[in-house]
Order: structure tokens, then sequence, then C-alpha cells
DNA sequence: AAAATACAATATGTATACAAAAAGAATTTC
DNA sequence: GAAATTCTTTTTGTATACATATTGTATTTT
């Protein structure tokens, strides 16, 4: 580890972030502090304030007296996550059709091309963080401080649990992998359109085709999920 | 400031949160990270420690190099909040009546005493603090972690533009509050008949009410305010 | 006198040292 | 031998000391 730091410090959140979201530090795992320490050169010092940011912001959980660890995922998160989700990421496409800029459209694009060259010879966790950063992007363009804390925890749990269909090795997710990626090209066009109403129904769409993988690879049998109930707020 | 190390530390964080909300701390304000350091017998470094869990929250802006920050209120902010509010507290609100256990229901009646009580002779400050707490319990209720971030910042910013109009001389408003207060009653009801449909009407209500005085008071003429549009994600 | 620079004072960021608590290992007790 | 207890080790929390950056003040320069 080298550089000043700040660097350092950076270089940690990133990596953590990174970490987390790709599964290769799971659900609930400990963080070692003096370990962390020692590989990123920093006293425990900035190491627990970057702890504290990531833990507010929903990566880690702070337990007292007891350190960190990667922020848990149960049946209840999964089910939480599939109420809320196509409400709030509707809302952030239709507020991203509003509001972006022609520079964030460019940014977006290009974060498409990153995903699809993902797909196209990346490893699982390529995959989930470009497609991460493609979502990262519309919250940007929505750009409403309330919005974003609940849209920013979805996209985490919408990498890990993506993890799970992007790894290579599952080749019947080709298909739906693929789909994503073709809905992306509609949202983006739907986006330059300022097209919110389409936005928002892309969003929904694509929220869907998640659940639908979920069903297929995640899910226990038994677990109690209003899979055909019209979603909170876009009861339309 | 007496106590463990501990308490003191919950002792800071729970008083700089309730003068953000209360106004004591304006918006924009800096804090001193020394006098906060005297005053609650505290090092700097646990002090900081609380700023970044309050920064996670929303009350406060770490800003680097340049120390900390009550949250800033803008137009913009303004604006996103209520496009923000009435779609998200709807969410909770039905997922609250969905969700609602009986302790939680006889804390919420509990909370509404005391904020008719804050009504009827306590401070603005003591009003908006009764108020939150009511709000914050229907969070509890709805107990969806995706959904919550973005329903607590909301009520950060829902008790700051509250307290312009929770003072007692504002006379004005007095018929407004007391509306609030019976909006407060309709919701308790429609929770405990578990009329999810109900509540999230009347959440929209409650900010309806909320957003018409702050067209009175607070409002800027010419701010580029949808008042009239259907909020997001709720145009049924 | 105004602007620019250099200096001092203050505030913030990091590292280390110490205190307290939790976890683990060894011993004792039954 | 299992359970409980004590003791040791490790980990976490706090305080302090030091490094760095920013801000305010005084001096210099034009």
């Amino acid at each position: 580890m080298q550089g000043d730091p700040k660097s350092r410090k950076a270089a940690l959140y990133d990596t953590l972030k990174a970490q987390v979201l790709t599964l290769e530090l799971p659900p609930g795992s400990d963080l070692d502090e003096t370990a962390l320490s020692e590989q990123f050169a920093l006293s425990r010092t900035p190491l627990r304030e970057v702890f504290r940011n990531l833990a507010g912001e929903g990566f880690l959980d702070l337990r007292e007296n007891r350190g960190a660890r990667v922020a848990e995922m149960s049946h209840k998160t999964l089910r939480d996550f599939f109420l809320a989700a196509p409400m709030i990421y509707g809302a952030v496409m239709r507020l991203a059709a509003l509001n972006a800029r022609p520079d964030q459209v460019d940014m977006l694009v290009k974060a498409q091309d990153a995903f699809r060259a993902a797909l196209d010879g990346g490893t699982g966790a390529q995959r989930a963080l470009a497609n991460n950063r493609f979502h990262e992007i519309t919250g940007e363009m929505a750009d409403n401080i309330y919005l974003l804390p609940s849209f920013h925890r979805l996209l985490i749990d919408h990498a890990r649990i993506s993890m799970t269909f992007y790894r290579p090795q599952h080749e019947v997710m080709a298909q739906d992998v693929s789909e994503a990626a073709s809905q992306h090209d509609a949202i983006i066009a739907a986006i330059q359109a300022r097209d919110e109403v389409g936005c928002a129904q892309l969003a929904i769409d694509h929220w869907n085709l998640s659940r639908g993988k979920i069903e297929m690879f995640v899910m226990p049998a038994g677990l109690d999920m209003p899979l055909g109930q019209v979603p909170i707020g876009l009861s339309t």
C-alpha cells in the first residue's frame, strides 16, 4: 500500500465497498481492524472512521464492543427489498428522465458499454460492479437527497443478490443477463427522450427480471413473499 | 456532564440530534470539536465518531479538513422534500398499518398524548420533537430497512420545517396544528383497523397540510415547485 | 492605502498509548 | 468427564500527542 494517508483511506473505503458488493466479503463476516490496519498502512483511528462511513451507508453493521460486520441478508431482507425496490427505483428513474444532464447521459452510456464488456468476458464481480455503476448514475441524475439514501441501500443488496446469477458458470442465466443489458439500453433511450412514464415502467420491468432470477436461484421454498402483489405506490 | 464515557457519548448524540431538529443549531452552523469535547467531557476521538454517525443519518455534513456542519436546507431541499415525502411516507404508513404490533400501537398512543400535551403549553421545540417522535414510531412499525433511510432523512427536515410554525407566537397556525393532531388520531385508528389504504391516504393528507403551511410561511415567492402535481408513485 | 506575502494561531487528521471489555484457554469443582 | 470458574489473551474504546492543513493576523510590497 502506497501514497499519502488520504489516498490509502480512500483505497480502503473503495476496496471494502467493492468486496461487500461482490460478496468477496460475505454478509455477516467480521472485519479485522488490526489486519486491515496493517494491510492499508493506516492506524486504527482513520480505519474506524471508514467503518463508520460504510455503516452509515448500509454496507457494514457496527456493534458495541464487538467490531464491524458486513451487513446481513436474510429472508426478511429479500422480502423488504422487493417491496421497496419497484417504488424507489421507479421514482428515481422518473426523476432521472426529468433531470438528466447531457454529461450524465454520456456517463450512463459509458457505464453501459462497460457493463456489456463485462458481460462479454468479465468475471461475475466485474459484471455486478458494472451494473451497480450504471444504476448509481441514474441515482445521480435523479438528484433527490431524500430518495437517494434508500436507493443506495437498495443498490447494495441488488448487487449482492445479482452476484448469485452473474457468475459465468450459470449458463442458464445468459439470456436473462442479456435481457438486462437490453433493458439498460431502453432506459438510456427513455432518459434521452425525457419519457418519465416509460422510464418508471422500465425500472419496474428491470426489477421484475431480477425477481424472477431470485425465485429460480436463491429463494428458499416456502418463503412468504407476495410475488403477485402489485408493488406499493405504483398500483396505477 | 457526568456518568461513564458511554453515557456521555449517548448524551452528546441525543443533544445534537435534538438541537438540529429544533433549529437550536440552525442549518449550516459549524460545530466546535474542542468546545463540545469539553462540554461533554469526551476526547475528540469518540466525539468525532458521533459526528460521523450523525452525518450518516443526515443530521450533519462532514467536510474534508473543514469540520462538521449542520445539514443545509435550501430551496432545492424543500422542492425535493415535497416530491419525495408523500410517496415515502405513504408507503411507510401503509406498511405500518400492515405490520404494527400491539406494543407499538401503545407507544404511538403515548406519543400522541405527549404531542397533545406539548401543543397545550409546550414550547415550539417540544412540539416539534413530540411530533417527530410520533412519526418515528410509524417508521418502526413499517420495519423496512430499505425505506427507513429515506424516511428518517425526511423526518429530520420535516421537524426543521415544522419549527417555523410550531412556535407559539404564530397564533394563525393554531387551527392547522390542531388539525395535525386530529390527523394523528385518525392515523392511529387506521393502523388499529389495519386499513392500509386509508393509512396511506392519511399520510398524504398530513403532508399536504404541512405543504400548505410552508407555502404560507416559508416559501419564497417564485420558487418553481409543482404544487398541483400528483406526487410520484401515488397517482392512483 | 490596497494587495500580496509571510507568519502565527487554530483546527483538523493521524498515530500511538492506555483502559476496558470480550473471547478464549486453562484450571478447578462437582 | 462436564460444567463452572478463573486467568490470560485478544479485541475494542478512549485519551493524548503529534503532523498537517486551514484560517486569521501582521508585515511587507507596490
